[in-house]
DNA sequence: GTAATATACCTCGAACGTCTAGGTATGTCA
DNA sequence: TGACATACCTAGACGTTCGAGGTATATTAC
């Protein structure tokens, strides 16, 4: 079980990538973190819709609904021009972050 | 500059981290994470001391007033051995979320 | 034909966390 | 005496997740 913080800092860039990848509906996007992360990121839906509505909403990704052959509307969601540039932004953070993390966590250098 | 969620999920594990190191008192605690991340992460008085207080109340911390020679008196904190177990929980978490990141930042697999 | 299950979307409100802005108090230096 | 650094604290605004609820359609089993 990974933390209620964590998944909030990790939630956004983790869609941004998944969409980097090509255009996916919410409820795949679900399924396919479950799948990706070995069950370790259990998105739930509650979770998941609000998220993709502020990414929209902040211009970062943009949906179109779309009915697939067996007759079911699914809403894709694709990345823009602008969301692609965030994805590079949080990749830079979440890195500076984690190497912090990792200079923390090295063993500590003998000063001799 | 770090999102607000980042540093909701990083400041835990860095505190851990850094009293996994040796007492230390909470506005050292500030001006050390700024050395040591280079200015990246620039936490404030109101983020630190309620994470401190809360950290405490959670029993991974444990705080002893002591006065130093100027005669100020400064909030010591110290590891407990559970705090410590909660810094390799912390270590786990991140590390997983990490590396289904890293899977996503990944060159695509050529499936040939 | 109808019940159960899977797909696929949505929202409300409780709970929890940060952070701005304020506060207190002491020591040092000009 | 004033400015600044040290050193602690908290109230309230704001943002976020997530459980629990809702809607609707397609498929499968009985």
């Amino acid at each position: 079980m990974v933390s209620k913080a964590l998944i909030a800092a990790s939630t956004k860039p983790m869609i941004l990538s998944i969409l980097a990848g090509g255009e996916i509906y919410g409820y795949q996007i679900i399924h396919s973190m479950i799948e990706i992360s070995g069950g370790i990121l259990e998105w739930s839906e509650g979770t998941i819709y609000p998220v993709l509505h502020r990414l929209e909403k902040d211009g970062f990704i943009r949906s179109q609904w779309k009915m697939s052959n067996n007759g079911r509307h699914r809403k894709y969601y694709r990345l823009t021009a602008f969301g692609r540039k965030e994805l590079e932004k949080e990749k830079k953070q979440w890195m500076s972050v984690h190497n912090v993390l990792s200079k923390l966590w090295a063993p500590l250098p003998s000063f001799d």
